[in-house]
RNA sequence: GCGCGGUUAGCUCAGUUGGUAGAGCAUCCCCUUGACGUGGGGAGGGUCACAGGUUCGAAUCCUGUAUCGCGCACCA
């Protein structure tokens, strides 16, 4: 027996050994897979690419442990299996990042250094946070192919943006028009829909006339964007107002002359405050939507900097704030304040920077979900197939199903997508301009005078073809290379970015490659603190997953992160859950110990042993149950069940029962006995480190390392090996 | 307002197709220092949120209620 079983199992000066190991070995990378795999089925999984604007965070530890099972039980079932790494530009989030550090450090905005100079300095930043990620996915003990790694903003992935892009403007489905978009005036940008958070305040309702000789009242939370206003709208069937219907009125609004049409829409609501309301087409998206129907002028009456363009000295070039203030004490003074009120109300804030939406009339790009093109002969809309490639029998299953539902009823109320951006940092949209021409295309249009669009993409525009850029299109040749790994065979992320990430990705591929980006979603919660709180900066919570392996082991961290932790559910993890782990490495790393001992080096093991006395015939079958069991629930994706029975079987049944006894029958058995029992213990061990493996690789491999098994060679590593049904 | 999920031992959670309630941690008792930077054996502790229903039988299926969390919508 190897002496290192004489001391405790330590993960230190073994995890990164062993991670150089798998490395040289090659079989991280598909094609250089043993001949076994070769023949086997392609089973393909991408990294859902972490943020360069961060470090790995528990989550992410959690969603490597997750994808690390699947991919190397796959690869031991036979499979050609390929895990592609890769990293996130995250355009928002990490221009924010930097910006904020620039000025932090400097005192320098992004203008004071202008477009050039600001991509170079985030390049610089994302390539430093790219390293650090990529070297604690390793720590993590990730069997990825690092060969094969990409990032949203490079070369090859801003070729497969302009692809994508172009054709689905040649197609219609992407237009530019002038609407009422989420502005971040913090942030300086657009932001779509999904990428806004709610949060309840409790504001002032206040109801009031505009004058003295318009006779209706209405009520609002924000008086100054009135000055904007250019109707009313009442309900078609209020008796109180159908005889106002059609009636023009003027005014001078805190002084903002104003004029005001009466209209009849059904989207009022009677019983809302007076049933009338002040129709601001420029300021809500709401109120944009019934001057289309009305054909009502916009006026403009805030600017980008959430600031008031309009007014009395008191308000114009206000913060909206202020100006609410002041438009409230003007109403007071006009005595044309008829109630305040205290109510409950959600406000809009931008999820990336915190800054509150200012709905503002903007000319930017969209994909129109609800656009009409053809489709296999038939009339579609990307709705459609988005819907279709989730319902249907065929289609993607979703682990758990709930979130189906979840799906559907978001593509529901689903709008068309504001992809623009008005950030440096991300792919820039693929049109150039000369005066009144527009020009959409792969490269700048020949002659004088274009310039091109100065916004970017929403990062989510190039993570919504991950699947396939990262295989290679839209290069033919070299997507055809790799066109039996996609659709990919699942996807594994966390159940917050289903309508960002995985609902993108849907609409993308159906539409670009006609076929599902995967064929199964898993979904994971959210990792919480040992207490069930979210983990926050704020709280200061976090707990650092390398701290956490420098302590107690990669395979430590994993089995805690995993065991008992179903999909789509949230999971608390705390110090203590992963010191448990640890010890079972190490208890594992001793039954190891203690059965090469018992059984000695004279014996040789006999995979075909078939002679079991009657107390090992009953072991026997039970370790094949069980590991019959547990395949079932693994190609179920029951990672947390079987984990759990792995643990119990192993410390309760095997260390707890079987050696004990063992002790006994090795020392006053018959000579059949012994024989028996030595090799039950030599198979029992070598099929369940097996079984072990995709849960806790390193401790697993480097017990493999010193056990009698069938293909014994310098080369031979646990991680290629059969599984042990 | 609509939808989804949770509610099981002090804590964290399992409970696969309905068949006498489980694990880990914690607590207490006993044993163990030749596999185990300890380990083993045992004990206490739950009207499975509540109320109905289906069934020979319900933690599990159905209906409703409460409560917590989340998503979406509204947000004049």
């Amino acid at each position: 027996m190897n002496d290192k079983f004489l001391k405790p199992y330590d993960p230190k000066t073994t995890e990164d050994r062993i991670y150089a190991l798998w490395e040289e070995s090659g079989f991280f990378n598909p094609d250089k897979l043993p001949e076994r795999n070769q023949k086997g089925e392609p089973f393909s999984i991408v990294l859902p690419p972490p943020n360069v604007t961060g470090v790995l965070h528990m989550g992410s530890a959690l969603m490597l442990a997750i994808e690390d099972i699947m991919v190397r039980y796959a690869r031991m079932k036979g499979k050609k299996t390929v895990w592609i790494p890769g990293t996130d530009h995250a355009a928002i989030a990490t221009q924010a990042v930097v910006e904020k550090d620039i000025q932090k450090k400097e005192g320098k905005s992004r203008h004071d250094l202008g477009r050039e100079e600001l991509l170079k300095r985030i390049d610089v930043f994302a390539q430093q946070s790219r390293d650090t990620i990529v070297k604690q996915m390793r720590k993590m003990g990730c069997s990825i192919d690092w060969s094969r790694e990409a990032f949203t903003l490079d070369e090859a992935r801003n070729f497969a943006v302009r692809t994508a892009f172009k054709k689905m403007y040649d197609d219609g489905l992407i237009y530019r028009g002038n609407r009422v978009v989420n502005w971040d005036p913090k942030g300086q940008t657009t932001i779509s829909d999904d990428e806004i958070e709610y949060e309840t305040r409790k504001t002032k309702l206040y109801t009031f006339k505009y004058s003295k000789d318009i006779p209706i009242s209405i009520s609002t939370t924000r008086p100054e964007t009135k000055l904007g206003d250019t109707a009313i709208a009442v309900h078609p069937d209020d008796a109180r107002y159908a005889h106002y219907v059609g009636k023009e009125y003027d005014a001078v609004f805190a002084g903002e002359p104003i004029h005001l049409k009466v209209i009849a829409d059904r989207s009022v609501e009677p019983e809302f405050g007076t049933g009338a309301l002040g129709v601001t087409p420029a300021h809500s998206s709401i109120d944009w939507e019934m001057a289309q129907r009305h054909v009502l002028p916009l006026k403009q009456v805030i600017n980008e900097y959430a600031k008031m363009t309009a007014g009395s000295d008191a308000i114009k070039g206000k913060k909206v704030a202020e100006a609410r203030e002041a438009v409230v004490a003007w109403l007071k003074e006009q005595g044309l304040l008829e109630k305040e009120e205290d109510i409950e109300h959600n406000i809009s804030i931008a999820q990336r920077t915190g800054g509150v939406i200012e709905p503002l009339p903007k000319l930017q790009w969209f994909v129109g979900v609800n656009t009409e093109f053809e489709r296999d002969g038939k009339t579609t809309t990307l709705k459609t197939l988005m819907k279709e490639a989730v319902a249907g029998s065929s289609a993607i299953q979703v682990i758990p199903e709930r979130f189906e539902k979840v799906y559907f009823h978001w593509i529901e109320n689903l709008r068309d997508w504001c992809i623009s951006r008005q950030i440096w940092y991300g792919h820039r949209v693929p049109v150039w301009y000369k005066g009144a021409e527009l020009y959409c295309g792969m490269e700048a249009p020949k002659g004088e005078g274009w310039t091109q669009d100065e916004d970017t993409l929403d990062t989510w525009f190039s993570s919504g073809l991950w699947t396939f850029s990262t295989l290679g299109w839209p290069d033919e040749a070299e997507f055809k290379k790799n066109r039996a790994y996609h659709p990919t065979t699942i996807l594994e992320t966390g159940s917050d970015i289903l309508f960002f990430w995985v609902a993108r990705m849907i609409l993308m591929s159906t539409y670009l490659l006609n076929e599902a980006p995967f064929k199964t979603v898993y979904l994971h919660g959210l990792v919480r603190d040992a207490q069930g709180r979210k983990i926050s900066k704020s709280l200061g919570n976090n707990i650092d997953p390398l701290d956490m392996i420098a302590k107690y082991g990669a395979d430590a961290v994993r089995m805690s992160l995993i065991v008992g932790v179903g999909p789509g559910n949230d999971s608390k993890v705390g110090e203590d859950k992963i010191k448990a782990y640890k010890l079972f490495a190490n208890k594992v790393w001793n039954m190891t110990r203690f059965i090469l001992t018992a059984v000695g080096e004279d014996v040789t093991y006999d995979p075909t042993f078939t002679a079991w006395s009657s107390a090992d015939a009953v072991h026997i079958q039970r370790l094949n149950e069980l590991l019959n069991e547990i395949t079932k629930e693994m190609d179920e994706f029951k990672f947390y069940l079987v984990s759990e029975k792995l643990y119990a079987y192993a410390w309760h049944e095997v260390a707890d029962v079987i050696l004990e006894e063992s002790k006994k029958i090795l020392a006053e058995g018959s000579p059949e006995e012994i024989v028996s029992r030595k090799q039950f213990l030599l198979q029992c061990l070598i099929r369940m480190i097996a079984a072990l493996h995709p849960f806790m690789p390193y401790v697993t491999e480097e017990i493999w390392a010193d056990l009698p098994h069938s293909n014994k060679s310098d080369k031979s590593l646990l991680m290629v090996e059969k599984w042990p049904v």
